[in-house]
RNA sequence: GGGCGAUUAGCUCAGUUGGUUCAGAGCACUUGGUUUACACCCAAGGGGUCGGGGGUUCGACUCCCUCAUCGCCCA
């Protein structure tokens, strides 16, 4: 067969996904096999592959597809989110560009649109991820918006409002002028800002004087409805009992006294403002002022404000200076750094405001969730995210869990005619509800009106790893009952407390489990400078670019290169391309092998034998470590494993051992083994770079039909002979030595060479002499019992090599490298006879450290006796 | 203001619960190399008082205290 010298990934990828795909292996069903199962992060259906995700989904396949050659039925289910905020916004803004307003829709026309908007954009991410090679149950791709999930999330909100745990409240939210909804405090993005402190005097009512307040917000005056000092403020006893006057509307409000006010900060002397701040309305409600709600729903000022009635609010903040100072009221203003919440959706300020919303009441929903962590029943990769996780799961607000959207699922609460309500499933038993709470059978459901609002997007997403299952539904189905709890998730750890922490409480609400056993934090991929990748910023690389590029394996080498658990990391297109540079490695590796002449007569050498059994024990002990890695989360340490063991091990050794001669051809028993080496290299190799794997392992012998390197096996570790190691790490010092004396002396590879060894007492085995022949190209060996005068020489453990050159040796040369080499060794046994002379240490050691400082001894004491001799000789 | 984390080679980072030559890897760099798979390569090499100071210990990159700088989260 003719295999090509340069590797197309691009073309390889492509048939082998097909392949896979066509064969089926990706899908699963429940069966006797041990489970595996991740669900994936749900990508935003207003989304396009990024960077994160490349991340993100690398790490996923990569268990998936260890698990899956390990045995298990792993199962990785796939989809998206219908991310309420993010995709009205997009719908609203194309609506817009097409001269239609939102407000010119009825509800169902609108959700045509953003249905429609859903179909065309929303599976493009999960398109792009099959290019990376992802192996995901497409069968089981699921939406949270699709009939099973929206009946999970309104089924678990009518259960938890059963249980008490779901509420309506008038709360301080944080509303989004331009979304028109409240968002979560995880919403909120706080910015330092450089602003202003304006400081206004207020008339005290009945009097010619005044006190000066400072605000960053004067434009808030206007639903001021007292003004507060601290009770222990010596500067303001004589405004006790007073009242003041707001200045330009001229309403009269008292002043209190409240231990919250920072005699300190501004002039001691705050406005309150209950509509508009959240600590102004705490105060407000100790105190029982009004509160005054200045602002529109868009951020302009509305009847209440009197003034600036319909002008947006910063606007109005640049309108009322002057008219403060016009007045007389403005005393003067100061710079001032402060931040500034933003939404995280829509970038806009956010606007502390009033408003009915229902809430989550999260203190029993929590305890067993941060018990799970805390016990390490749900482990967390790296631990450090245990602390932050802790500190913030013991400072919960209630989530509020609503949102004044279209887009999403509708609460499902009913109101009456009267403004009382009831919660169900369905319209048809919120209206049999309705009929029994009020007692009226002729109750229809014209009578009933569905709240309008719908559900944060996260109160769907956090239920995500049982509703894929459709375990809120049927909580008993086989599906739920085998997959369920799943074993791994990866993430970011910015989404921590919106999903991660959720999913834990909702895991244990509805099923009394956790939903995963493992949580893997990714870190953030930055560009080189460290800064966050962005649109606006245009450093973030298209992946699909990247992956025509250097291919897909490569790709996700790149990603892991880099990428300690939780760590950022800096992404550079020099990491991708050492990826495809290392498929290339391979290629080259197996285009050797697969070219050999392979002959039936030749008896296999004994160098040959060596090495293969030298590479199996190699290949042995390296998967041991992988396992470890695998076990601990390590995954760019497991890839680094395979990276070094194909690179440095199997081509540079093992091939370099067995290669034949120029033209010659292989024996046949070489050849086998040396083709199953590379048959279990590619299987641990296969969850990295699934692709080339494949490829290279379906051209490495006869295929059936059907037959992939997917399903293979992952293989077992034997026992790991640790002498034969050593003993072929030896060859190779002795190898390298061998080749340092070329160079040195300028001796090319073709002219072989004699090799004399001195062997000490625990040096150089001589089990692996054929190997050093080869390697060396040597004419022979022979075995002295001294040192070899005018010799070349290098030394292994206590053993000593020597090349004659005859009369090429520069005496000088050799001379220094000898007292160079005695100089640091007679400093390394004085700093072991530091220890071993400190009779603490030898008392107060374990005994196997000792040891091996006793045998450190011996050894160097022995190489300086043999240095030394040698010094003597040469001079 | 509160909390968390980091600080190790030019860069990005490991260092597995204090003990072998433990000061490492990859990239970058330097030198040499058209050896018959691979220059997307091979071989060899330089480079760090592990942020500063103090402490515990026979022994500290590792544990404790403190200071400095940076980052993140929360208020």
């Amino acid at each position: 067969m003719e295999i090509p010298s340069k590797y197309n990934p691009v073309e390889v990828e492509d048939k082998w996904y097909k392949y896979w795909l066509e064969q089926n292996y990706f899908h699963s069903e429940p069966d006797d096999r041990e489970p595996y199962t991740i669900v994936i992060p749900p990508p935003n259906v207003t989304g396009v592959l990024h960077m994160g995700h490349m991340l993100n989904n690398t790490i996923q396949d990569i268990l998936v597809r260890r698990a899956r050659l390990l045995g298990k039925n792993a199962c990785w289910v796939p989809g998206t989110d219908h991310a309420s905020i993010a995709t009205e916004a997009k719908v609203v803004a194309k609506l817009k560009s097409e001269g239609i307003g939102k407000k010119d829709l009825t509800r169902d026309e609108f959700l045509k649109h953003a249905w429609d908007w859903t179909d065309k954009h929303g599976g493009i991410i999960l398109e792009q991820l099959k290019k990376l090679g992802a192996s995901c149950d497409w069968e089981r791709t699921s939406f949270t918006m699709d009939e099973i999930r929206s009946q999970s999330v309104v089924k678990v909100f009518v259960d938890l409002y059963n249980k008490g745990l779901v509420y309506r409240g008038v709360r301080m939210v944080n509303w989004d002028p331009a979304a028109k909804t409240a968002v979560s405090d995880e919403e909120v993005i706080h910015k330092e800002e450089q602003s202003k402190l304006y400081y206004v005097r207020y008339q005290i009512e009945g009097e010619d004087n005044y006190v000066t307040i400072a605000t960053t917000r004067p434009e808030t005056i206007l639903g001021d409805t007292a003004v507060c000092v601290n009770p222990n403020d010596e500067r303001f006893q004589h405004l006790k009992g007073k009242r003041v006057l707001v200045p330009l509307v001229e309403r009269s409000v008292p002043v209190i006294v409240d231990e919250y006010v920072d005699m300190e900060f501004g002039t001691g002397c705050l406005k309150i403002t209950p509509a508009h701040d959240i600590n102004d309305y705490e105060i407000g409600m100790r105190h029982n002022l009004e509160t005054i709600d200045t602002f529109n729903d868009d951020g302009t000022l509305s009847e209440k404000a009197q003034i600036l009635v319909g002008v947006d609010r910063f606007e109005a903040r640049k309108q009322i200076v002057p008219m403060l100072e016009k007045s007389g009221n403005m005393v003067k203003v100061e710079d001032y750094k402060n931040k500034v919440g933003y939404s995280e959706r829509t970038d806009v300020v956010i606007e502390p405001k009033l408003s009915a919303q229902w809430f989550l009441s999260m203190e029993k929903l929590a305890k067993p969730a941060l018990d799970a962590v805390e016990s390490d029943e749900v482990e967390f990769h790296p631990k450090k995210f245990k602390n932050l996780y802790r500190h913030w799961m013991g400072n919960l607000k209630d989530w509020c869990i609503s949102r004044q959207l279209w887009w999403g699922h509708q609460i499902p609460v009913y109101y009456l005619e009267d403004g009382s309500f009831v919660v169900a499933e369905t319209a048809e038993k919120a209206l049999a509800a309705a009929k029994e709470k009020t007692g009226n059978p002729n109750l229809t459901m014209d009578n009933l009106t569905q709240d309008e609002d719908v559900l944060d997007t996260w109160a769907s997403s956090w239920l995500w790893p049982i509703s894929v299952f459709d375990g809120v539904a049927k909580p008993d189905n086989n599906e739920i009952n085998y997959y369920y709890p799943t074993s791994d998730l990866v993430t970011g750890h910015d989404i921590i407390f919106f999903w991660v922490a959720r999913m834990i409480m909702a895991g244990y609400s509805e099923r009394d489990q956790y939903p995963f056993k493992n949580v893997y934090f990714t870190g953030m991929v930055r560009d080189k400078q460290g800064r966050k990748m962005s649109k606006s910023l245009g450093n973030s690389p298209d992946p699909i670019e990247l992956i025509e590029k250097y291919g897909a394996d490569g790709v996700r080498v790149g990603m892991l290169l880099c990428s300690p658990a939780g760590g950022d990391l800096l992404f550079d297109e020099s990491l991708p391309e050492q990826g495809r540079n290392f498929s290339a490695k391979i290629w080259n590796s197996f285009r050797l092998v697969r070219g050999w002449e392979v002959s039936d007569e030749l008896e296999q050498p004994e160098h040959s034998k060596l090495a293969i059994e030298w590479f199996n024990q190699k290949l042995s002990e390296q998967i041991a470590i992988m396992n470890d890695h695998f076990d601990k989360f390590r995954i760019s340490d497991a890839l680094m494993t395979i990276y070094t063991t194909i690179r440095d091990e199997f081509s540079s050794w093992l091939l370099e051992v067995v290669k034949p001669a120029y033209l010659q051809p292989i024996d046949r028993k070489t050849y086998e083994e040396v083709l199953d080496a590379l048959d279990k290299v590619l299987r641990v190799l296969h969850p990295f770079m699934p692709f080339i794997s494949e490829e290279i392992w379906q051209l490495l012998r006869e295929r059936q039909a059907g037959e992939s390197i997917m399903v293979s096996q992952w293989p077992e570790v034997g026992e790991v002979n640790q002498n034969l190691l050593t003993g072929f790490e030896a060859v190779k010092e002795a190898i390298a030595g061998i080749r340092n004396v070329r160079k040195n002396n300028n001796l090319p590879m073709k002219d072989s060479l004699e090799l004399k060894i001195q062997k000490g007492d625990k040096g150089y085995g001589g089990q692996f002499d054929s190997v050093l022949v080869k390697m060396g190209n040597l004419s022979g060996i022979e075995l002295v019992t001294e040192e070899v005068k005018g010799a070349a020489s290098f030394r292994v453990f206590s053993s000593s090599f020597f090349i004659d050159l005859g009369d090429l040796i520069d005496v000088e040369e050799e001379l220094k490298k000898l007292e160079e080499e005695l100089k640091y060794t007679q400093g390394f046994l004085s700093s072991v006879m530091k220890k071993l002379s400190n009779e603490r240490f030898v008392s107060g050691a374990p005994e196997a450290v000792v040891a091996k400082e006793k045998a450190k001894q011996a050894d160097a004491e022995a190489k300086i006796k043999v240095l030394k001799e040698q010094i003597v000789n040469l001079k």
